[in-house]
DNA sequence: TGTACATCAGTGAACGCGCGTTCACTGATGTAC
DNA sequence: TGTACATCAGTGAACGCGCGTTCACTGATGTAC
């Protein structure tokens, strides 16, 4: 028991990183407080020093989520605009990694659902999320006729529905085609003046 | 008791629809074979003569929403094709009222999450009505580029996306936004040769 | 430097609860004679 | 038409289990003197 000033933030960290593992792998429900606390080496009682509920985890998990994968998501890509950002972006994310990996992967397939019946708190980090994010493809890719905000809406919400569609219908072809699907159809057309080559 | 031939059958269905409801309101841990079987005019117990476990019951209920929806998606369009009948169809599926009736609308936002994990049965009953939809699309809507199979996986992949989002972000402006931007997404370009005016 | 003490992160047993599933049973039905 | 019987859809109590949460506690740490 070291105990310094940032050790309990440090645990913190290490529980909500469990968290995120397990919640992406077996889903708000399939994943028990007890199980997450053993996966951060602890025992159960002490979670409650850390978060108020199961509900705040998730909450909490699905915030910290967006935080670091932002900067996955988009670090590299800080001078590509349009078309070009758009093509880097949307492969980035709809590969087979993140689909077969869903204990690294995204979270966002394995809690959407949850998300839809969620507490306020959870729904809140959900939010502020997406804002940030479609707020970050929105700066890079001009819209044409829609404006850059809604196409960035339309973007995530395809990028999120494709790969929860493609890890349900895994390992059938029908998985990669819908990836491909995804893919295709956010990059093939409508190439906005941007950018670049593609 | 009255107990008839098609009597079994019937109830059978009372279940299945009962199930159908909970699972959309509560999600698949949500809702209790117990309380099923309650809003079905059951008791628990009579569960196990027609269905084998509660996954079985998801995989069913999955398989009888796309049997049944199928044709209140596709019922009247019959004769439209192209923009026209996508922008009938997006419409019909991308509204207020199927995002906020959680327990009569869209399954698929519901227990997506949970048919990522689910079991072969229930993700089979997913793949078979992808398949059908698809199709049913693909068959009225060209694809220009990409095939009309193509087309068709991401417009569903879209749908599928852009309301659970909707329904996870309301009551915020955001989930009017995000089903405005999938509707934009799908019908504002792109305008495919087959059909009419959109 | 050494000792006494307060703090509090983390322990682990216990709580009440609702879950999925089983099973001995009931009693209305349709059939045989 | 009337009686005896087999069927089996549905009942309801019971099972073992894992859940989220609580709480009295432990013991390493940092502080006071």
């Amino acid at each position: 028991m070291r105990y310094a000033p940032e050790h309990k933030q440090a645990t913190r960290e290490r529980i909500l990183s469990a968290a995120e593992s397990l919640f992406r792998k077996e889903g708000f429900a399939g994943a028990s407080v007890e199980r997450v606390m053993r996966a951060a080496g602890l025992t159960v009682g002490g979670f409650y020093a850390h978060f108020a509920s199961k509900d705040t985890l998730l909450a909490e998990s699905v915030r910290a989520f967006f935080q670091r994968q932002q900067a996955r998501w988009l670090g590299g890509l800080e001078e590509l605009r349009g078309a070009e950002f758009l093509s880097h972006f949307v492969r980035r994310y709809l590969n087979h990694h993140i689909r077969d990996n869903m204990e690294t992967g995204c979270i966002m397939p394995s809690v959407l659902s949850d998300l839809t019946r969620g507490t306020p708190a959870s729904r809140e980090a959900l939010v502020e999320g997406l804002e940030a994010l479609a707020g970050a493809i929105g700066e890079r890719v001009p819209g044409d006729g829609v404006t850059e905000r809604k196409r960035a809406l339309a973007t995530v919400a395809l990028l999120f529905g494709a790969m929860t569609l493609a890890r349900a219908t895994r390992p059938l072809p029908l998985s990669d085609e819908i990836l491909e699907a995804a893919r295709d159809f956010l990059l093939a057309e409508r190439a906005p003046e941007g950018g670049g080559k593609r």
